[in-house]
DNA sequence: ATAGGGTTAG
C-alpha cells in the first residue's frame, strides 16, 4: 500500500514535469512566433497565465526574441520586474542579456552593468561570458574597465581560452594606447588560426599603422596560416588607406585564387580600394557585377562616396536614385556622401533639396557632419552670407570643423574682415589647434597684410604649435615609399632634388608664377619659394618621373589637402612631362592631365 | 542552448 502511494506519487510528479516541460516547449515554439513588438507583448502575457514567467530558458530565448526586435529593455524589464524573482537568473540567461547589450549600439555601458549585477548576484560567469563582456568595453574603448574585466579573467582561470583571448586582444585594440598591450598579448598566444591575426591587423589598421599591418599579414603566410575573408577586409582596408592599389590587386587575385568567399562585406572592400586607390570605374564594374541581393546599403554609399571624391557628382546623384528605386534604404553615412557629392560638383539645389527630404522622407536626424556639408555646400558656391545665416539658424551648436569651413570660404570669396573675426573667435576656443592659426595666416597673407602674418607665426613658436608635417605616399613595383616636406631619406635625394629643380626651371619657362600665400608657418619667410619646392609632393612626383617609364600614370597619396601652389604646379608637371598625375588629398581624387585639373580649381 | 574578427562617414 505505501509502496503503491510512492509510485503515485512519482507517477504524478512526473506527469506534472511532463506537463511543465510541454508547457516551456509549447512557450518555445510561440516564442519563435513573436515577429513583432505586439506579439511579444501577448506572448508576455500567456506567460504569466500558465505560470512560467520565472522560467529561466523561456526567459533566454524571450530576451533573444526581443533583443532582434530591437527592444532588448522590454526583456530586461520583465526578468527584472517590480518583485525580482531571483531563482530565475542563471548564468545562460545573463549572458544572452549582455550579448544583446553588447551588440547594440549605445548599450556597451548597459551590457557592463548586467555584468557587474550578474557578479553582485553570485551567479558565476563562465567562458561564454567573457567574449560578450570584452566587447562592450572594446565599443566604449575603456582601457582600464577592460584591463580590470582582464583580472577578472585571469582570476577564473579562463585566459587559455581562444575565444577570450581573440578578444582581449580586440579590446586592447580598440582603446587609444592599448594597441601594444594587444600585441604582447597576441605575440604570447597560440595563433593556429586566422582570427588572431584578423584582430590584430585590424588593430593596426585601425590606428593608421597600415604598414605594421601588411607585415604582420605577411608573417602570417610566412607562418602557414590560411587567410580567410576577415583577413582579406583588414589587408583591403590597408590598401585603402595607403592608396596601395597594386597591393590591392594582388589581394583580389589571391581571393580568386584560393577561393575565399566573396561576402558582401569582401566585395564592398574591394569597391572601396579600388574607389580610392584611384581606379574608380574598376570599382564601378564590380559593384555592376556584385549580384543585386548581396548589394547593401554599404556597397552603394561606397559607390557614391567613391564618385563623390573622384568629381563625378552628377554620377554619385543617380547612383543614390538607383539605390531608392531598388528599393535599399539609404542612411545618414550615404547622405554624408550624397551632400559632399553635391557640393564637389557644385549641385546646390540638389544639395538642398536632399538635405530636406532626408529628415522629411527617410526621417533620419541630421547631425553635425550632415550640417558642415551644408555649410560647404553654400559655401563653396560662394554664398557665404547664405552660409553664415544657415549656421545661426542650425539647430545645433556649429563645431569647429564648421567654423573652419566657413573661414576658407571667407578667404577664397574675399570676405576678408568676417574671416579674421572668426578665426579670432575659434583660436580662443582651441588655442592648440594647429590649422587655426594657418587659417589666420592665410587670411593675412590674402589680406597682403605681412605684418600680422608674423604675429601669427611668433604667437605659435611662443605657444609651442607645430603644424602637422604634410607627406605623400607613392607605391611603385618594389614597395610604398613615404615622403615628408624636405625629406632627405630615400638614399637618391641628390637626384631627387636635382629632378624638382630641373622641373622648377621647365614649369617657369612655360610661364609658372610661384605665389606664396599658403606657405607652411613653419617656415623661413625668406625660403619661401624653396620651401614650396621641398613640399613632399614634389618630391614625390620627381622620385615617380625618374623611377617610372615615360607615360605612364603617376599616382599619390597626401595626408592633408592640397596646396594652391601644388595644385598649379602638378598642373604645369602634367603637361611639360606628359603625365597623367592621380592626387588622392585628404578629401577627394585630383586628375592632372595636359595642364587640367578634374576639380576644375574648385576643391 | 549563449563563444572570437569585417565594409561606408567622422
Amino acid at each position: 500500500m505505501q509502496h503503491s502511494a510512492k509510485l503515485l506519487r512519482f507517477l504524478h510528479s512526473s506527469i506534472f514535469t511532463t506537463s511543465e516541460r510541454a508547457a516551456e516547449q509549447n512557450c518555445l515554439s510561440l516564442l519563435q512566433l513573436c515577429n513583432s513588438l505586439p506579439k511579444l507583448t501577448q506572448f508576455h502575457a500567456h506567460l504569466v497565465k500558465v505560470g512560467l514567467h520565472a522560467n529561466p530558458l523561456v526567459l533566454t530565448k524571450f530576451t533573444h526574441v526581443s533583443s532582434h526586435l530591437n527592444a532588448v529593455h522590454y526583456a530586461s524589464s520583465v526578468i527584472f520586474s517590480p518583485e525580482p524573482t531571483s531563482q530565475c537568473y542563471d548564468t545562460f540567461l545573463f549572458n544572452t542579456l549582455i550579448k544583446a547589450y553588447a551588440e547594440t549600439n549605445n548599450s556597451k555601458h548597459t551590457a557592463i552593468h548586467y555584468y557587474t549585477f550578474m557578479l553582485s548576484c553570485g551567479i558565476r560567469p563562465n567562458k561564454y561570458t567573457y567574449p560578450f563582456v570584452l566587447k562592450a568595453c572594446a565599443g566604449i574603448m575603456d582601457l582600464r574597465l577592460g584591463q580590470a574585466v582582464h583580472g577578472s579573467v585571469v582570476r577564473l582561470g579562463f585566459c587559455y581560452d581562444t575565444h577570450v583571448l581573440n578578444t582581449l586582444v580586440l579590446m586592447y585594440c580598440s582603446c587609444e594606447n592599448g594597441i601594444d598591450f594587444g600585441e604582447k598579448l597576441f605575440d604570447e598566444m597560440p595563433k593556429c588560426e586566422p582570427v588572431s591575426w584578423s584582430v590584430m591587423i585590424g588593430g593596426f589598421v585601425r590606428w593608421g599603422m597600415s604598414s605594421e599591418a601588411v607585415s604582420l599579414f605577411r608573417r602570417m603566410q610566412i607562418a602557414g596560416v590560411k587567410p580567410d575573408e576577415f583577413t582579406m577586409v583588414m589587408v583591403l582596408s590597408a590598401c585603402t588607406d595607403m592608396g596601395a592599389l597594386e597591393l590591392g590587386r594582388w589581394v583580389e587575385s589571391y581571393v580568386e585564387k584560393e577561393k575565399i568567399e566573396k561576402t558582401s562585406e569582401l566585395c564592398n572592400a574591394l569597391i572601396d580600394m579600388y574607389a580610392k586607390c584611384a581606379d574608380i570605374d574598376k570599382a564601378l564594374r564590380l559593384f555592376r557585377n556584385m549580384s543585386k541581393s548581396k548589394r547593401t546599403t554599404v556597397s552603394w554609399t561606397s559607390m557614391i562616396v567613391g564618385m563623390a571624391m573622384h568629381g563625378r557628382g552628377l554620377e554619385a546623384v543617380s547612383l543614390f536614385e538607383e539605390m531608392r528605386r531598388a528599393g535599399v534604404a539609404p542612411d545618414d553615412v550615404a547622405f554624408i556622401g550624397l551632400l559632399n557629392a553635391c557640393s564637389h560638383s557644385g549641385l546646390v539645389k540638389e544639395g538642398k533639396r536632399y538635405f530636406n527630404s532626408m529628415t522629411n522622407d527617410f526621417g533620419i536626424t541630421p547631425r553635425i557632419e550632415h550640417y558642415g556639408c551644408m555649410v560647404d555646400l553654400l559655401s563653396r558656391a560662394g554664398q557665404v552670407k547664405e552660409a553664415m545665416e544657415f549656421v545661426h539658424r542650425m539647430p545645433i551648436e556649429p563645431n569647429p570643423v564648421i567654423w573652419r569651413t566657413l573661414i576658407t570660404a571667407c578667404r577664397v570669396h574675399s570676405e576678408l574682415n568676417l574671416g579674421e573675426t572668426i578665426t579670432k573667435e575659434l583660436i580662443t576656443d582651441e588655442p592648440m589647434h594647429d590649422s587655426n592659426y594657418v587659417l589666420l595666416s592665410n587670411i593675412y597673407a590674402k589680406m597682403l597684410n605681412w605684418e600680422m602674418k608674423s604675429t601669427v607665426r611668433e604667437v605659435m613658436e611662443k605657444k609651442g604649435i607645430s603644424k602637422v608635417p604634410g607627406s605623400t605616399m607613392i607605391e611603385l613595383d618594389d614597395g610604398i615609399y613615404e615622403f615628408i616636406a624636405g625629406d632627405k631619406s630615400h638614399g637618391q635625394d641628390e637626384k631627387i632634388y636635382e629632378m624638382v629643380d630641373e622641373m622648377e626651371k621647365e614649369m617657369k619657362r612655360a610661364g609658372y608664377i610661384t605665389t606664396t600665400s599658403d606657405v607652411l608657418l613653419d617656415i623661413d619667410e625668406e625660403d619661401k619659394e624653396g620651401a614650396l619646392n621641398r613640399h613632399s609632393e614634389k618630391l614625390a612626383i620627381a622620385f615617380a618621373l625618374l623611377k617610372t617609364p615615360r607615360g605612364t600614370t603617376i599616382r599619390i597619396v597626401k595626408n592633408l589637402r592640397v596646396c594652391t601652389n601644388c595644385h598649379t604646379a602638378t598642373k604645369f608637371i602634367s603637361n611639360i612631362y606628359n603625365r597623367e598625375i592621380l592626387v588622392r588629398d585628404r578629401n577627394r581624387f585630383h586628375h592632372f592631365k595636359d595642364g587640367f585639373c578634374s576639380c576644375k580649381d574648385f576643391w
